[in-house]
DNA sequence: CAAACTATGCAACTTTGTTGCAAAGGTTTT
DNA sequence: AAAACCTTTGCAACAAAGTTGCATAGTTTG
């Protein structure tokens, strides 16, 4: 687990320390998505805000997590899986928010559906996001 | 359009009062999505900011809008088609984000696809939002 | 191990969203 | 058309979320 750790930050050029460690930690044992909030809880007062912050822009920036679009005002962050390097990502799986538990889990397997647009329009990429009941509140 | 807005007000049940009456008009001549931020500047001081943000709260509650995904941290909102009652809402068509002006239009004609999810999950809405080139920045 | 560089934590601040309450505005009744 | 009634608005004060600059601590490289 650590060695995996280390690993994916060496390969992205990161320098490794504590903060980017636990939280690359967590995202391995939560296969879900996280807010921002979520992380800051799981550490109470160990670790600052702002190391939160500016540890998950550098993870997005690197393409090891994305970014899931919500109605509400909370971004919600992923893994992203291992074939996605810096500036290219594969962000084409559905997403899936569980309006019982309220948890979000990638569904790596479904691919976006091709969409026809109207004139004019030039998709590049599509985003989909279910919610209903998941697995376990069933 | 004064009669418009008020027609809207009235079938749902709402007083007519400045401020709707206001921001409901902005959101009919505008046809694009907006976030909270965008109908504050176009009002400048003239309006409270929490009076805005109760009136589209009390737009979302009756129906009169919808709020559309997104993946930053803020929240759009755009008018509903008639057919959208209260708890009645008809939100099952695409969304375009423009990456280049950043307009966010509803494509009211295209559906949201059915989708073929893994054992267990049981959707309940699909939202789908594309990004890419629109029709006036192509 | 030391020098060079990068990340972290703190403080201060900005932006965004919420709540209670008095005053103003809309609606209804007569 | 005015009074009584109810709802909405604006203000103030607050809470939560996100940002920035800078000194210190931690990581990496030679």
């Amino acid at each position: 687990m650590e060695a995996e750790i280390k690993k994916i930050l060496k390969q992205n050029e990161l320098s490794v320390t504590e903060s980017r460690s636990r939280i690359l930690e967590i995202f391995l044992d939560n296969k879900g998505a996280m807010a921002h909030c979520d992380i800051e809880k799981k550490f109470g007062e160990k670790m600052d805000r702002v190391t939160v912050y500016r540890t998950l822009q550098t993870f997005l920036s690197k393409g090891i997590i994305h970014t899931i679009p919500t109605s509400d005002s909370s971004i919600q962050y992923a893994l992203c899986k291992s074939d996605c390097t810096e500036g290219h990502h594969h962000d084409d799986h559905v997403h899936f928010v569980c309006d019982e538990c309220g948890t979000t889990v990638c569904l790596d397997d479904i691919t976006t559906p091709a969409l026809k647009l109207p004139k004019g329009f030039k998709p590049k990429q599509v985003e989909v996001v279910v919610s209903g009941t998941c697995k376990n509140c069933n």
